[in-house]
DNA sequence: TTAACCACTTGCAAAACACAAGCGGCAACA
DNA sequence: TGTTGCCGCTTGTGTTTTGCAAGTGGTTAA
C-alpha cells in the first residue's frame, strides 16, 4: 500500500478499467459464470478476466463456488463486501449520466432511477435485493 | 469507448491509479500547484501527474489559470463535474473504512464523518463549502 | 548575477494489457 | 465408446502504460 488513506485502499483494489464492471455484472444482470462475464459488451480478454477473478475473490468481494448441477462450471456471486460497493457504483453511473458529452445506454434509467429518487434510500433497496439474491448473511 | 453503459464511462476516465488522488488532494487537502499534487504521501512521478492533469483538464473535470501572484505558478481547481465527483470518492471512503484489513488513517474520520451521519445531507454541506472554495457557479 | 524554484519533458526499464491460440476436464450425442 | 463441443482457464507474443531518474527552459528571490 502507498498509504494509510481510505480512499486509497479502494483505488489500489478494484480502480482499474475492468473490476468494477464484473461487479457490475453480478449486481444487475444476473452473471454468475466465466463465459457471460466475458461476453458483456466491453469485451474483456480471458486472461485479464482470470487475472481480476481470483484477485477479487483475493480480496473476499467474490465468492467461487461449484455448480452443482454441472460439475465443470464454477459459480461466482458476491460477499457483503462486494455488496457494499453499490453506492460506488452507483455514484459513478450517476456522475457519468449528468456529465457524460456522449449518448449512453437509456435502458440503465431503470437501474439508476430508484437512487436518483433518494440515494440512500435508493441503496438500501437494492442493497437487500442482492444479500438475497447472493445468500449473503 | 468500450460501451455506451453509464458506469463505463466514468470508469474509462478516472478509473486509474492516480486521478481521485488528485481530486481528493484539491477537495479536502486545500492543493492548488504541481508541487503539492507532486508532495502527497503516495509519491506521484512528475511525468504521469502531467499527464493526468492535463487529461482531468481535458475532460473538465479541473481548470487551469495562472497565478496573479506569480507568474510561473499553474493554479489547478475544481469545476462543477470535478466537485460532482464527490459522491464517488466519499462512498470509495466509506467502503474502505468498513472493510479494510489493515489499520486506516483515523484523522480521515472528520471528511467522512459528515457522510457516514447521512449520506445525501454529508454531500450537500460538503458540496455548497467546495463551490465556494472553487468559485463554481 | 547567480542560485534556487517552477512546471514540466525526455529516456529507459519494468510491468500491465490485449489479442490469439491452445489445453485438460467434463458432457452430450452417435 | 469414440467424437465433438463447451467449460474455465493458461501460455506466448507484441504493444501500451507505468515508474523512476535526470534534465530543461522560464521565473524569482537574494
Amino acid at each position: 500500500m502507498r498509504s494509510d488513506c481510505p480512499l486509497n485502499y479502494g483505488i489500489e483494489i478494484f480502480c482499474d478499467k475492468w473490476s468494477l464492471l464484473i461487479i457490475r455484472d453480478l449486481m444487475f444482470f444476473g452473471k454468475r459464470y466465466f463465459n457471460e462475464f466475458l461476453h458483456s459488451e466491453e469485451h474483456i480478454a480471458t486472461n485479464l478476466l482470470a487475472d481480476r477473478l481470483s484477485m477479487l475473490e483475493k480480496e473476499k468481494i467474490i465468492r467461487k463456488s461449484k455448480d452443482t448441477q454441472h460439475k465443470q462450471k464454477i459459480v461466482y456471486s458476491l460477499t457483503e463486501k462486494g455488496i457494499d460497493l453499490l453506492p460506488v457504483i452507483l455514484t459513478i453511473g450517476l456522475w457519468s449520466e449528468k456529465h457524460a458529452d456522449i449518448k449512453l445506454n437509456p435502458g440503465r434509467d431503470i437501474i439508476l432511477g430508484e437512487a436518483k429518487k433518494g440515494l440512500t434510500r435508493g441503496i438500501d433497496k437494492m442493497r437487500k435485493k442482492l444479500i438475497k439474491e447472493h445468500e449473503v448473511g
